[in-house]
DNA sequence: TATACCCCTTCCCCTAAGGGCAAAGTCAAC
DNA sequence: GTTGACTTTGCCCTTAGGGGAAGGGGTATA
């Protein structure tokens, strides 16, 4: 039997870990002496030791691993390799996310070596009053947390175009996204996915034409939020009221642009005047 | 002037959020009626606020942008590029940590995919009993985090192998770490990056020879931890204790090896009889 | 003017995975 | 017997806010 400190020192896990882990449960001491409290491990504990430890690298919770360890008890394979799967698509998520932030960043590094602020973009952002003309869509409606929309634009839109192709459908122009919560809201948002097409069937409703506050978004998607305000800020300074729902339309898509600088994203604001 | 409610909703921010960055001093409302406590926020802290958010993204902790909000102030870029110059190295570090996790998950799927346990490898670890030569050693003595452990390999091997090259040395093996600090300490390990030599030049120490206890591990470096619980384990079984510091060969090293299963470590413990 | 309803304030507790420190008890070696 | 190393429990601390309660304020409507 080992006492707390060879066996933290054997396994490379502080003793404090040792003791938190008795104290939630994820792993007890082999055996506790009744007068003084002192924990032992055994040699055999090592082996769930260094299990707990592969997990923990592949970011399970502690909470995650107390399951996963009752599933090896009950012998239940299928579980364990579906948790697996289940990590390694969300790092795989986490890494896609992160290389888009990566490329965010060199992005506004050369930026600032060219001498341009980095939040100069602010200031640039231009908003034009124009008159758009009813057209037909098919769309989906959804809600959407902020999670989901990494995803989620992928997954709408291309049930959209196959839609399009197996109908036959006349397609008129880019993906649009038309935002119907009146504000943001991190628990979800009622969002449309749309495709404007020629024929009314099934599924396309109209999206009226009217007059829309119109702004237009050269660089990455993060730079939408500074679009939205500078259009709530301008609908408000020049005695406008929104009407309708606002949407984007995706001129250049994700996609196609190498560089986020290449993304061309305009986005309407329904009004009148107050 | 807006309202915490109204600011929050044309930011994204919750009004949370908003009171816990005045509360840090972070941004403080523009104006604050002494009356009520109301807080109002004037539309051109909309542009700090969408600042913060980009720096948010970029993983900057709340006191390192509230630190760059008051470089912004003395309009010093330099540090702002440095920081960002930090925090993108900082990235692509993670990004490269989260590349060899999901190396290895993917390793471990194929494994159970296999028929093979997981964690079967612990009950393959062979210890065998081997007495080696005195040899020359090129080498550089570092304290050592396990956060440098990444790029400190790469750094210190390449300073050697470069003096070998200037200096004219007969290389006369595969790297090795020789690990002197008697057990595992976060805050730092004595750790002895090193290559074997034919002269005996400055900078070159022996490394003696005698008995040790062996163990060959072929699969990525995670499984180091288990060779080395291992290998005490024998040694206190087999009634032998340690005389010098352990040390590792790389036979293979990790960038001739495209999968970690062509990885071959050899671990040493130099142990004489008690 | 009274009411209803939403908005605002402060205050307190909660998160995950332990780290740091203190007071007190225990063990093994000299 | 003493010393120093080891162990115990207990309490507070960390990030970036979230949830909810209790109480006060603002305004549109009947």
């Amino acid at each position: 039997m080992l006492s707390i400190g060879e066996f933290s020192k054997i396994c490379g896990v502080s003793t404090k870990t040792l003791r938190y882990y008795a104290e939630i449960g994820l792993m007890n001491p082999d055996e506790i002496n009744p007068e003084n409290g002192y924990r032992y491990y055994s040699i055999k504990q090592l082996k769930k030791m260094i299990f707990i430890n592969r997990l923990k690298s592949y970011h399970f919770s502690l909470d995650e691993i107390k399951a996963i360890l009752k599933w090896e008890e009950d012998q239940s394979e299928e579980k364990l390799v579906s948790a697996l799967l289940r990590k390694q698509r969300e790092m795989y998520e986490k890494r896609n996310a992160l290389d888009y932030t990566l490329k965010q960043l060199n992005h506004d590094l050369s930026k600032i070596e060219q001498g341009i602020p980095m939040m100069s973009y602010l200031d640039n952002i231009e908003v034009q009053l124009v008159e758009t003309q009813l057209i037909h869509i098919l769309s989906i409606r959804q809600m959407m947390t902020i999670d989901d929309y990494a995803t989620g634009y992928g997954k709408y839109f291309s049930k959209l175009y196959e839609r399009i192709a197996t109908e036959k459908l006349t397609l008129l122009g880019t993906p649009m996204t038309i935002y119907h919560s009146p504000e943001f809201n991190p628990a979800g948002n009622d969002t449309e996915f749309a495709l404007p097409v020629a024929e009314a069937v099934k599924g396309t409703r109209d999206l009226p034409g009217g007059i829309c506050a119109k702004s237009v978004c050269k660089g990455p998607y993060s730079e939408l939020t500074a679009v939205y305000a500078r259009l709530r800020e301008w609908v408000e300074n020049e005695g406008y009221e929104l009407v309708r729902s606002p949407y984007e339309v995706y001129v250049t898509a994700a996609d196609q642009a190498s560089v986020p600088e290449e993304l061309v994203t305009e986005v309407y604001f329904p009004v009148r005047k107050k």
